[in-house]
DNA sequence: CATAATTGTCACCTTGCAGTTACATTAAGC
DNA sequence: GCTTAATGTAACTGCAAGGTGACAATTATG
């Protein structure tokens, strides 16, 4: 029993005990008893560390932010080779849409958000918002894009989409006749979001 | 005191508390206990008219289904004046969004779905599956469209997009940079489709 | 109007959760 | 070893939920 104290170690099992019950058994299971049994740890430390559950979720919520790397990894894509801004949106919705397909934390992250007023949640809402945004803001500063195109409600529209499909895709596997959770289903949603937008190109020349 | 003892009525009140608790408070205020209150109603009536709070939700999942009605509508559009593939669609598209947006029971529904493995919620998806593949069958089949369209992509992504930022839209009111909650929001996101399907048709002509 | 079937009410039980307190144990570091 | 910080235990309150069984009220029907 190689028993050890070590507070900061303690914190990070609690936080990432969150997790590992959003990744197991959803939202829905979350609470004092069912983390601090995960964490192997005595709930009373949850007060005493985080000043409750509130509070560990602030630290949870921090923890995990896997937009904002998007940013910066377009960013260096441009910075390298300038693709055509088609080609270049591509790479942000597949970003976008692979991050939410590889964490399963995140997904469920964001099926909370849908049902809870959780003051917590919020803080992935902004930063989301805030991420959303400096991917836009970044690539339009470096493509001129047609004044018709409206790159706010395209980003908006097409992530939101990707977003939906990809938390659905754990109870339903088809929508709409799409099979949603196969590679086949996602190339075919990336398709269509690629002819879009070198349609509207086309359009607005 | 006009008290009378009516089993149809009592059932009924039963069933319309669950939409308007719903309505007011969220799914995740559904109970037993708060859908007894809310009709004025003993919760044992519950177990004995609906053998508890499955078959109750049964019941009320069967009393509304509002996307039916948009294919027939859609229908008539058709056989009236055929107009070209892109309104078409738009009048597709622009029901659908109008249906979540204006029926708050049916957006409480769909946030429902996300976070609940209740089985009963089955029932709408399964519904709103198979309303989804009619109303795109019922298109293709008055229009010739290019082969390289996936319409069932376009479809997938654009209602997904669309039903996201609805029942997001309680919460939050903008969503990179769109306000999601105004008229002015919805336009922009429904231009989008639009430009986006015309500009796919001219591209592959 | 008496009786039985229908419909409704009430009190109660159990369970699980959040949160708190007082106290006990264990390890770390000087 | 002694002190202090870290962790654990247990017991308790309070609450809201699901669920049930005994009983009361009402109506219909003979």
């Amino acid at each position: 029993m190689g028993k050890t104290y070590n507070k900061d170690e303690t914190k990070k099992k609690l936080i990432s005990a969150v997790g590992e019950i959003l990744l197991e058994d959803g939202f829905s299971e979350l609470g004092i008893n069912s983390i601090a049994k995960k964490a192997g740890v005595n709930k009373v430390l949850i007060y005493r560390y985080f000043d409750g559950l509130e509070g560990l979720y602030q630290k949870f919520a921090e923890s995990i932010d896997p937009f904002n790397k998007i940013s910066s990894e377009l960013e260096n894509i441009i910075k390298k080779n300038k693709p055509a801004f088609p080609e270049m949106a591509m790479f942000a919705f597949s970003s976008i849409m692979a991050v939410v397909d590889n964490n399963e934390i995140l997904a469920e992250v964001m099926r909370w958000e849908i049902s809870s007023t959780n003051s917590i949640i919020r803080i992935f809402e902004e930063k989301r918002e805030e991420s959303g945004m400096n991917i836009m803001r970044m690539i339009v500063s470096h493509y001129e894009l047609p004044p018709s195109m409206d790159l706010a409600a395209i980003a908006s529209l097409f992530t939101a989409g990707l977003i939906y499909l990809s938390i659905r895709s754990n109870r339903i596997d088809m929508y709409n006749g799409i099979p949603i959770r196969e590679d086949e289903g996602k190339e075919r949603l990336l398709s269509v979001i690629k002819k879009s937008i070198e349609g509207m190109m086309i359009a607005s020349e």
